[in-house]
DNA sequence: GGATTTCTTTACTTGTCAGTTAAGTTTTCA
DNA sequence: TGAAAACTTAACTGACAAGTAAAGAAATCC
């Protein structure tokens, strides 16, 4: 079964446990202001070796960002059919879930920071995130439009607009204040509101839609309390 | 006239340069990244002098940022009266064009980008700009729903979606993306939707007023086209 | 115009950090 | 078990950057 030797073995686990730390690092000191001996500490091995694994602070970096870019690809499977507005509310909390992790945001103030030194990173995170996650919307609400539930004509920007409209408040916020990232309370005050605008705006069916929204978002809080109880 | 001697105006003036300069290095190479040397050459004076106006690079980057944010203070008197769906096109395009200036927008990656080393300043930025903002564009809202023309129970949410409608797209692909900031054609492309949506889902008279914006696009696009020609 | 303040130049100290070297120790594999 | 590979320790080099010191040059004020 141990088609790889103890060696190689390692190897990978010591890989492994350099990304980590230097995404640990980097994303708390910025890339001028992290230094490798912190990453080897993290890692729990020496500089040296470290050295062995990446010729350098910036294959490193580069390396450790195109990493995570290639973790984002994965998430991010649609559920659904369970009616439109459940899947809506489904996947919403599935985003804010996501976009809301501290590492995530830790991560995505990183790009955000070093970009104008390496625009290829701010590109390559565009694709992945941003794009990627748009393109999924996309998706959906055009099944939705050709199964005659949502209207529109362009369906990039209806996408934009439920992003923009139950996410992009919460985030913001939570880019510029780590310490103070929103409750789930919170969060639930965006996208409730942000899905009954979106549905007022494109659903054929408003008045139902919009029913069959409140419904859930009551279930949903019930089951909360329920939880929390 | 002038209660101030020339020595003191220098003073101010060579201060106002040195911020001026901080600014622009600081925003190109993040704080670890900057250094006085690249500061003090920017500002045209030499690093001694640099270290009489601020005792440290700490003190200097503390100074810019909240001078910077004081002058955003400045920003935002709003316009009005020329009719609602008017006045929200007329600010919304005011918005845009604050927020996607490159200056701007640099800043806005250097603070998210140290926000982690220097919490206040996230804060402190969250309230002048994002909060500010925030408060405006509600102030003009609930101002429309006292005349009848706007429906919605939170005013704080109705502004949040304003906000998210019209720019999120547009700035988050900017702070990514510093090369590829959009053109006048992109931006109203948002613009324009965004205000469509918000107001199918808020205005008290959808059709008269998504008529009235589609009217407004029309000559504003006339407009461009006489002023490029 | 001469004294005073302020700025400049140049050079320095001190600390940090990327990256290396060399000698010794541990792990792995055969 | 013994040789080879990989890892560790510890010290080092070279560069760069924060901050300072001292002596001279320039602007400013009276």
């Amino acid at each position: 079964m141990t088609a790889l030797s103890r060696r190689q073995q390692n190897k990978i686990e010591r890989e492994r446990r350099i990304l980590e730390a230097a995404l640990k690092v980097f994303s708390e000191m910025g890339y001028s202001g992290a230094n490798m001996d912190a990453v080897a500490l993290e890692a729990n091995l020496s500089k040296p070796t470290l050295y062995q694994y990446f010729q350098s602070k910036e294959a490193l970096f580069s390396a450790m960002m195109l990493g995570e870019r290639d973790q984002m690809l994965a998430v991010f499977e649609h559920p659904s059919d369970r009616g439109m507005v459940a899947d809506l509310l489904e996947f919403s909390w599935d985003y804010a879930d996501t976009v809301l992790r501290p590492d995530l945001l830790s991560l995505a103030r990183l790009i955000i920071g070093e970009v104008q030194r390496f625009p290829e990173i701010g590109r390559a995170y565009q694709e992945v995130g941003p794009d990627r996650l748009l393109r999924g919307i996309m998706d959906y609400l055009q099944g939705q439009r050709r199964g005659g539930r949502l209207a529109f004509d362009d369906a990039e920007l209806a996408a934009q607009d439920l992003w923009g409209l139950i996410l992009s408040a919460p985030r913001t916020q939570a880019l510029y204040m780590p310490d103070h990232s929103p409750s789930r309370a919170e969060i639930a005050r965006y996208l409730n509101n942000g899905l009954k605008v979106f549905l007022k705006a494109y659903s054929t069916q408003p008045e139902t839609d919009l029913a069959e929204l409140a419904r859930l978002i009551g279930a949903h809080s019930l089951n909360q309390v329920q939880h929390d109880a």
